[in-house]
DNA sequence: ATTTTATGACGTATGTTTACGACATACATC
DNA sequence: GATGTATGTCGTAAACATACGTCATAAAAT
């Protein structure tokens, strides 16, 4: 047997586990449905629909931010934050590729 | 203004972050692209394929499996593992509701 | 100019994940 | 029974994530 082990996971492998990351935590994927249904875009009221301390959430607005699926405007004293749609749709045609791929051939054993 | 903290995430908020944890390292997407392709099934064929020791990759194995991603039937001396088509089918329509409800109003600010 | 308000940055404790060597188990073959 | 092969479990070090109190900044209101 000559197999090599492989050198490196593909950048498609490690920017779809980036975007699960953001993903993996239940107060991100509450933001970003807080986001969507436009309910407010204030981090404050953010803060106040969840769970956590305004700390904790900034710093989950942070990592979504950083990680590009969310922007940040000042206005003011206050940040607007709003969804990016380029990101989402990046995320759902990654998610999507991936569960239809494994869909389609699923019965190995 | 009589806002009142959230008192927890909900159920769904929780079992999306947990799917898209599973999903937030390289090394199991490569995993379940491996298995979709049907090139292999067997934990230390996938090793191999990997550029991470053996342990480590059925350390990520029992992840997947744990969470229900895989399943893994004994086949004498080996193991042979396998996508759950169920959970696979979850997965996509879960994160496809998240994307579709992110892209569907998406200009706040 | 002082106070108030919204926010991010910093520090830090606690918990979780990742990675892997070493050891254990269990079947198969000699 | 000894040896080889495929696999999982244990222990552990290092890195990373989570949560939150306190402090800093900067615009707005007084």
């Amino acid at each position: 047997m000559t197999y090599s082990k492989a050198t490196a996971f593909t950048a498609e492998e490690q920017q779809l586990a980036t975007l699960a990351k953001a993903l993996s935590h239940p107060a991100r994927i509450a933001i970003i449905k807080l986001l969507a249904q436009q309910k407010t875009c204030i981090s404050g009221d953010i803060a106040q629909d969840l769970p956590l301390s305004r700390t904790t959430v900034s710093q989950h607005l942070q990592e979504l931010k950083a990680i590009g699926l969310i922007k940040g405007e000042i206005d003011g004293l206050k940040v607007c934050y709003c969804l990016n749609p380029e990101m989402m749709k990046q995320g759902k045609t990654q998610f999507d590729a991936l569960f239809t791929l494994a869909l389609k051939s699923c019965d190995c054993c």
